[in-house]
DNA sequence: CTATTCATCTCGACC
DNA sequence: GGTCGAGGTGAATAG
């Protein structure tokens, strides 16, 4: 890894092309060649970057030789990277550089992550009497010819449930829903069937939607959740 | 900002826990406060980070007191990043440091971008006959209460069409665009509204389901399209 | 390999 | 301040 803080303009072109004008910036090259243009603010998100895999070839040139510069430009070094596949390009041009260091880290161990959507539907899945005393549990992931469903139940009654799971609740997953359940409507097995739309937060726009297509909105408290399926834990 | 290089554990805990087991790392911290934590590989974002706004709070220690460390983890330097609003924090101890700098970048004067999808929105209102031969531009944005319509034309005939935009092509835009034709169709100044799907590539399901929906799909060509502009520009 | 879906999404535009 | 849609989305996972 090459760490460098140096006054550069960058110019990018490939889906979109982009130019940040000359300024003091960190540039960081990576094991793989990979670029990252960051600066001193914002978010995670470098200003500029090329992703793996690419090929940098570095040109550097004398004070004199940059002084000379036909187009006004006296940098001191450039760099052309290049994306294997796609042909993107990004050019750095090194003007005055502060900082420049380099370090062999070697591959990192990785990230260990919990507490995503895949969880959400297990607890839910664990605990669907949840949703409504006396209800089971049929399948999680219930295959259809559009896609698995996230959830297949049995209210109470024995009557079929499908529901859709999502961190956020948003217009795409009434839908999709609505697809799963005009399917599952054809199956004379399990019709009629009725969806249950559940997230930790349904913006209005879903709500208002779900509510046309007839389907119910549940609110999932993952905490909860998962507090009830600690105590359940313990339990068994 | 402070560029750190350092043998580092990491524990996020926010949306979701993670851990980052002792290892080499780059270690960012902007002038907001906000941390980046990067492995030398891997894509523009970082294994670890902490945005903006938040706190970061430093504790230092000596070698005797790191290796007298109760639960074995002989750091000399602990940061404790809170997020301000959701309360997420991160927290970064350092064993070993192989690099510590820091530099004032001051703010940068920021991307200039071109060629998203509101490029090709505008290229194609410029140039709608490129679609068929006497048509014409009603509107771009055309306002709906659902959202608005990305363009409303007319054909050689007069009759409405409206056409939804999309770099790429995917089931999801064949729905948006159902939903904006079912109610312009009912504004009977409007009626009988048909839909042009228009993206740089379609998906196949895309293309099936708006075959289905009796919705056209047309493949842009963006640098023709620029092409076209090129030419009428210079024209008038 | 492609295709789908999630993300500590981020980011901008618009209301 | 929110809400919504796009992203050079990236990244993981299923088929």
């Amino acid at each position: 890894m090459r760490l460098v803080v140096a006054h550069c303009s960058v110019d990018y072109a490939g889906r979109l092309t982009a130019h940040l004008p000359l300024a003091p910036r960190l540039l960081i090259v990576k094991a793989d060649g990979s670029v990252l243009v960051h600066s001193d603010g914002g978010s995670y998100k470098p200003l500029n970057w090329m992703s793996p895999p690419c090929t940098l070839t570095v040109e550097r040139r004398s004070d004199e030789e940059a002084a000379a510069d036909a187009d006004g430009s006296p940098w001191i070094e450039q760099w052309q990277v290049t994306h294997t596949k796609t042909g993107d390009t990004l050019r750095v041009r090194l003007h005055e550089v502060l900082e420049d260091s380099s370090h062999e880290l070697g591959v990192d161990p990785g990230l260990q992550k919990d507490g995503v959507e895949a969880h959400l539907q297990a607890l839910l899945a664990q605990n669907i009497d949840h949703l409504g005393e006396g209800w089971t549990l049929v399948r999680r992931e219930y295959a259809t010819a559009i896609g698995p469903v996230d959830i297949l139940a049995r209210d109470a009654d024995g009557a079929s449930v499908a529901i859709e799971i999502k961190r956020r609740g948003e217009i795409d997953g009434v839908e999709q829903l609505t697809r799963y359940l005009e399917l599952l409507n054809r199956d004379p097995l399990l019709a009629p069937v009725r969806g249950i739309f559940a997230a930790q937060a349904i913006k209005p726009q879903a709500r208002v939607l779900a509510a046309d297509r007839g389907i119910d909105c549940v609110t999932l408290d993952y905490d909860a959740l998962r507090g009830i399926d600690d105590v359940e834990s313990r339990l068994f």
